[in-house]
DNA sequence: TAGATTGTTAATCGATTAACAATC
DNA sequence: TAGATTGTTAATCGATTAACAATC
């Protein structure tokens, strides 16, 4: 059984919950299981069996009938439809207050992204360090990027120059931006965007209080 | 022109986008623009006028045929429909390197909530204070989130003790979560949560490089 | 009034669910 | 084999878009 390769059929909701279906492997993973199945993995993460089914049946056939998935296998497949198989190395631009907390966060490295490098604009900041990643120039980024192919970059600047910075990094090659900023970002298209906006959240819960 | 508070017809995914059009309005607001329509929004944000005339709709006429919206009122009243009117106490769960990076950041206090206690279960902490705030034993936790009428907290322990923690926050009243465990929980109806998760939007954009 | 943009309806599109044949 | 659960199809459900009458 091979990995269907048809990535354009695959509609982007898809891909957004198979890393909570990793996540959820990887919780029954460490209960020391072997093996579940749709209606397991459903209930632990509030999703129809169908839907979980219907979700991995687009990539190949990845579970036996009669007796479910071997988490183990199903992990390593998800890893590979989500190019997981290798670290990705990240840039992450701003060292202020929420610079420095994204980058102490150890669950990057434990899940398989590593911060290899960060810049500031601040004078007083550069050639400080934060866990031993030298803090660089900004006008570094043009060539630092480049020289180590780094293609993911995290945006942890002031709301008002974070499109600016968005702007210089696509031009340096950066493809994927993961934005702390409380801002919508325009990018071209092949050039994805995820936003972290803590707040944005709150404010959708607070309307059922 | 009322409000309509037939609140059960609003589906939740419109609810989701209001507070991302709350966000471009203050960001409209900031340039100085009194007004904006459908269009100018939708394109901002990478969404349909129709969409977001038609959410708008929802919830009564915000808008004036022939000139459209003007900011400062639709703000006020999209903060009406999300209860953002008052400003929220979260209490903040954990006080380890996550705990502390969340209570650091500026961006609660600035958009209307404020972190108004802390709680760790390591007696080293404990007594400790974060920017002024102190730092209480779990055990106050039963007492001080009914006395202060609490409803909305953030788990920032580790994923193993989330769940945990979790019932505990249910079962003294609070009623939304922001989860910062990569975890998902079990709630009772009416307790909503959320996730904050880097990784699974890094992971979702890996699959496209 | 003429021009512009909303609010709303109807049509389209896409995602979820139910059900079951296939098969381990 | 009998029992269980997948993979998949068809039906349902819900969300988005197109279009335009209403109206500022």
């Amino acid at each position: 059984m091979t990995l269907k390769h048809l990535q354009h059929d695959i509609p982007d909701i898809v891909i957004g919950r198979l890393p909570i279906y990793l996540r959820a492997l990887q919780h029954l993973a460490q209960e020391g299981k072997e093996l579940t199945n749709s209606d397991e993995l459903g209930k632990h993460l509030g999703i129809s069996s169908a839907q979980i089914r219907k979700d991995l049946s687009l990539f190949g056939g990845f579970g036996k009938q009669g007796a479910g998935y071997r988490i183990q296998y199903l992990q390593n497949k998800l890893y590979e439809v989500l190019n997981l198989q290798k670290e990705w190395e990240i840039a992450l631009i701003g060292a202020g207050d929420l610079g420095r907390a994204v980058a102490h966060y150890k669950g990057f490295k434990e899940r398989g992204f590593k911060i290899s490098c960060i810049f500031d604009n601040d004078p007083h900041k550069v050639n400080q360090n934060i866990d031993g990643i030298p803090i660089q120039p900004m006008e570094n980024v043009a060539t630092a990027i480049p020289q180590y192919a780094i293609k993911i970059a995290m945006i942890a600047v002031p709301a008002t120059v974070a499109q600016e910075v968005a702007d210089l990094l696509v031009a340096v090659g950066i493809r994927a931006i993961l934005n702390y900023a409380p801002i919508n970002l325009e990018t071209p298209d092949g050039v994805f965007v995820q936003y972290i906006d803590p707040v944005t959240h709150l404010q959708r819960m607070t309307y059922y209080l």
